[in-house]
RNA sequence: ACUCGGGUGGUGGAACUGGUAGACACGCAGGACUUAAAAUCCUGUUCGCAGUAAUGCGAGUGACGGUUCAAUUCCGUUCCCGAGUACCA
């Protein structure tokens, strides 16, 4: 009786589905646990190998922990708005709930054969009116919400209002500033208009002009990912920037608070890093300066307020709305022409050009309010309107772009840092003591950092300010295929739906192409937009939106009442395991905490971080395999570079292409291949005649070479024979490939489909072979050739219960002491490996432990029945059929996992250093079971001790820490 | 440039808080079984030197230093690779 993985695998596949073996109740006096993946987009192209390897480790996990007697909700769902459905609708005509739809279907039917313990139960689609009805109803709990200051929370909007009809807004101290500032006076006597367009500034979600990509040509709004190199991804037009009406989310209010939820969350700390790069909190001053000749202020931001008698210059950003009214006579020739070659470069080339340095002087002057130093003012590109104020003071000793910049138009250089400025480069250090520097001078930079601060603030020209990088996220796209906004526009107001009219549903439109003046598809659609109190708002909401919040869903996915009951999602709380790749790191991961903090705040849900861990899968690169191709040129197609079709094409080793390469002559190259193919072959002639010789690398399907020999007559079969005919010239009789390491795609033709693994190996050696790669975070190249083994451990497996000649095998002797030691040091082991997710090793633990009880021929049930419950995670299909033929009634799915106990694992003979008067002598080995004073039993592992021990044999031997053994003679 | 990872046999990778470096697997070599193949099993496999041999000696975790009785592990300097971010004031 064999090992058959392909009558076993489907047969208890099904019978799973049948009994819902994994369904999950909310309902359990069991600890609950929550395991999620990041829901995946359902690609036309289906799954690769790369997207199961975090499905897989989930799925050990979830199936550890309920072995453990967890009540665990293990779910899946489809991110499944997104682009590439909305673009082949444009293509095909075909609506994309179509496509979603049939693509979701060949995910699912791959994702089944693997064999995961999903509850499909709860699975959910974000395009699926029954849930984005939900993401609209959070959309308008963040409309409706603003962000309180004092509180550091989510309020309710009406709130505000109160406070507005009754307070009016005034600030606590100092003046009242006209427009931003006004009594409830004011407000009162505000038209709705007025007060809304107050109110807009606070809410959550708000909507406000926004830059985006505007493609003329093509009439649509076109998202970064459709720009390559400032033109259009198809048809290469020119994209230009566009102020548009768009909503967006106010995810800077949370900037602090999503800095300080990292520390409460077990994430790695390069995530953390990133996110905390991408928040970009920086602590500084923001300074005002006069203008000489001018009632206008230049107001500019620092982290280094300590370096402001080092300042040389200015630099204000070319958009700055002072450079028109600052610029002297003199200059403003100078100064329009440089605006206009700004204004001629893409935002990618003046990111892309760091080296080069522009600039132009403007002719005005600032007064440094310290010692009345004139500063000249420049303008220049390397400063961006959107950061800080827009402006700098330019300190050239500390900032290594300022000194480039002073050096290239030679601005005199104030050094305030003595020698710790060495003239050739800048020195950012805060450890020197000032010099130059006034009121300043002796003090120690850091020191000063605060002192030059408060003196500002005295004097009234300056606070402390704390700026983010972090922008408010863009919430709308002019797409057809996400949520529509449940928001009807009325006399420039817009007017939230009720959320008894929700969801809005997504109409059906007759074409994807965009609306009139860069809107959406759905612009197209008067009957829908015009409606009795307004026009609707024709975006749509962007992927991420039903991401945010996805994992709340889950828990109480059928609920038609609320989004997420309190009681559903106080039982299963956070995310214990959040598993899915690094690329959503800074997007999805930041907007999923900050609706999650907003839903706390408004006391919808009980806790305010989703994800209390998150694992990082690596990515699975693919290993593209080359063939190597050479032509000639016939003489009389030379200039039109056409090859010759006169001969089959002929493919050469990868060692012959070297030797080709690493020749000069062309003469050389032609002996080469002459030796091969004999000095009368045509193609020889031919490329005698022609002297042209064209060398060409072509990506081969990996699946057709093994390791890096190409498996010719399957290549000839590959393309619908387009090389059938082809000649090959080997080495050694193979024909070996060139490989390299590249993102796995199509197009480079080095995809493996889990399907066919599946299909030869079975999803148990599938599974295993996935994790046995190497650790769940590593990124590295896919590489079949391992998978053999990991097939062959499952097979010894089996043959420990039946035998192909005996037949059934296992038996119910009793278990000797020996045989419960590989046992009971198989379940720590694979325990341990299993909860730090080092998967990897718990495979190959589980090789070991099958390896020694197929040496000592132990068949016995006692072993074998724990054994297939640790089993269970890693490889559940074989381990419920032989858990099925021990004749066990039970399903293996709940059984409990075997418990360690330690008797069976002392070991007798351990090798411990040894140390005489805390130096160390040596190692020994030492017989555990006999007393300490047995020093017969004491085996000496070193000769150099043993004669040492031979003279003078040690009285006591003391254990300290568990390891080190001291030895007093 | 900055931040975070990582450099270990022919290959993927082990070594969890410093304690016999190279587990486990692939590959390779040799052998058994077989008419043969597949499958399976056994032996060897870090490198160098010596030996018929068991074995012995020496080197060895990118490089150079340091701490320690002891370093793949800790510290410093440096080189290389990967990921992320970027004129952020």
């Amino acid at each position: 009786m064999e090992y058959d993985f392909r009558q076993i695998e489907p047969k208890w596949q099904s019978a799973w589905k049948n009994s819902n073996a994994y369904s999950v109740s909310n309902n359990s006096d069991k600890p609950k646990f929550y395991v999620l993946d990041m829901f995946p987009y359902p690609s036309g192209a289906g799954l690769h190998v790369g997207h199961p390897l975090g499905y897989i480790a989930s799925d050990i996990y979830s199936r550890y922990k309920r072995l453990k007697g967890f009540n665990v909700l293990h779910p899946m769902g489809y991110d499944s708005f997104g682009l590439p459905a909305e673009q082949y609708a444009l293509e095909t005509g075909q609506h994309p709930a179509e496509t979603t739809e049939k693509n979701i279907e060949t995910f699912r039917a791959q994702l089944d054969k693997i064999g995961f313990c999903y509850d499909w139960s709860r699975e959910l689609r974000t395009s699926d009116p029954k849930f984005y009805k939900w993401t609209q109803w959070i959309f308008l709990q963040l409309f409706n919400s603003y962000f309180c200051h004092t509180q550091k929370k989510a309020l309710p909007i009406s709130l505000l209002i109160e406070k507005y009809a009754a307070k009016g807004a005034i600030p606590k101290s100092g003046q009242p500033i006209a427009g931003k500032h006004f009594t409830a006076e004011q407000w009162n006597a505000w038209s709705k208009t007025e007060q809304e367009e107050v109110l807009m500034k606070r809410r959550l979600v708000f909507s406000a002009y926004g830059e985006v990509n505007w493609c003329e040509a093509l009439g649509t709004v076109l998202a970064n990912d459709e720009v390559v190199n400032g033109l259009s991804e198809r048809g290469g037009h020119l994209v230009e920037k566009k102020k548009m009406r768009q909503w967006f989310l106010r995810i800077t209010e949370y900037a602090d608070r999503l800095l300080e939820g990292l520390e409460t969350v077990e994430f790695s700390d390069a995530m953390k890093e990133m996110q905390k790069n991408w928040i970009g909190k920086s602590e500084g001053a923001e300074m005002s300066f006069e203008i000489k000749g001018s009632a206008n202020q230049l107001k500019v931001y620092t982290t280094r307020p300590d370096t402001i008698f080092g300042v040389d210059f200015m630099v204000v950003a070319p958009e700055h709305a002072l450079v028109s009214q600052i610029t002297s006579e003199a200059q403003k020739s100078e100064i329009e022409a440089y605006l206009k070659y700004v204004k001629s470069r893409s935002e990618r080339e003046r990111l892309a050009e760091v080296k080069q340095i522009t600039g132009c002087f403007t002719g005005a002057y600032a007064i440094n309010p310290f010692d009345g130093k004139e500063i000249p003012i420049w303008i220049a590109e390397y400063v961006l309107a959107g950061y800080g104020t827009g402006a700098i003071m330019a300190v050239p000793c500390g900032d290594q772009r300022d000194f480039l910049f002073a050096k290239h138009f030679n601005i005199a250089i104030t050094n305030i840092i003595g020698n710790h400025f060495n003239g050739v480069e800048a020195n950012s250090t805060k450890e020197a003591i000032l010099e130059n520097s006034g009121f300043l001078n002796g003090m120690m930079m850091k020191d000063a950092i605060g002192v030059a601060t408060t003196k500002m603030e005295e004097m009234g020209i300056g606070k402390r300010k704390i700026n983010y990088r972090m922008r408010d996220a863009g919430f709308s796209r002019q797409r057809y295929w996400g949520e529509p906004f449940p928001i009807i526009w009325s006399d420039g107001i817009a007017l939230p739906l009720d959320a008894t009219e929700l969801p809005l549903e997504l109409p059906h439109v007759d074409k994807y192409s965009p609306g009139p003046d860069g809107e959406g598809p759905l612009a197209n659609l008067s009957n829908w937009v015009n409606t009795a109190s307004g026009n609707r708002e024709t975006s749509t909401m962007p992927g991420y939106a039903g991401s945010s919040w996805y994992f709340l869903r889950y828990m109480d996915p059928h609920n038609n009442e609320t989004f997420c009951d309190r009681k559903a999602s106080d039982y299963w709380n956070q995310v214990d395991l959040y598993i899915g790749g690094t690329e959503h790191a800074v997007g999805h991961l930041l907007y999923s905490r900050m609706w999650t903090k907003v839903l706390f705040d408004l006391g919808l849900i009980g806790f305010e971080e989703p994800f209390k861990k998150l694992l990082n899968q690596g990515m699975i690169q693919g290993s593209s395999r080359f063939v190597y191709r050479v032509d000639a040129l016939k003489i009389e197609d030379v200039r039109e570079q056409k090859f010759s079709a006169d001969f089959s094409p002929i493919f050469i080793s990868e060692g012959i292409f070297k030797k080709l390469q690493s020749k000069e002559h062309f003469s050389d190259k032609i002996n080469i291949l002459a030796e091969s193919l004999g000095k009368t072959h045509p193609f020889i002639e031919m490329a005698v005649h022609s002297r042209k010789l064209s060398l060409a690398s072509l990506h081969v399907d990996v699946n057709i070479v093994e390791g890096v020999e190409l498996n010719i007559p399957a290549f000839k079969k590959w393309k619908n024979g387009e090389y059938a005919a082809a000649e090959f010239i080997l080495e050694e009789g193979k024909y070996i490939c060139g490989s390299e390491v590249e993102k796995m795609s199509k197009s480079k033709y080095n995809t493996v489909n889990p399907d066919d693994l599946v299909v030869r190996y079975g999803a148990d050696t599938f599974r295993m072979y996935e994790m046995f790669l190497g650790p769940v975070e590593q990124s590295k190249p896919w590489d079949t050739k391992g998978i053999e083994g990991v097939h062959r451990f499952l097979r010894k497996l089996w043959r420990l219960f039946y035998d192909d000649l005996k037949g059934k095998v296992w038996n119910e002797e009793k278990a000797t002491d020996a045989e419960l030691k590989i046992l009971h040091r198989s379940i720590k082991k694979i325990e341990e490996d299993t909860e730090r997710f080092s998967f990897n090793t718990a495979v190959s633990a589980f090789m070991i432990c099958v390896n020694e009880l197929a040496d000592a021929k132990s068949n016995k049930r006692e072993i074998l029945e724990p054994l297939l419950i640790l089993l269970v995670p890693y490889a559940p299909h074989i381990a419920t059929e032989l858990w099925n033929k021990l004749g066990n009634e039970t399903a293996l799915v709940d059984a409990s996992y075997p418990v360690f106990e330690s008797k069976y694992l002392v070991e007798s003979v351990k090798v411990y250093p040894v140390s005489i008067n805390g130096k160390l002598r040596t190692n020994i080995a030492i017989d555990l079971n006999a007393k300490q004073d047995e020093v017969e039993k004491i085996v000496i592992a070193n000769e150099i001790v043993q004669k040492w021990l031979e003279g003078n044999l040690p009285k006591k031997i003391i254990f300290v820490k568990g390891k080190m053994v001291n030895v007093v003679v």
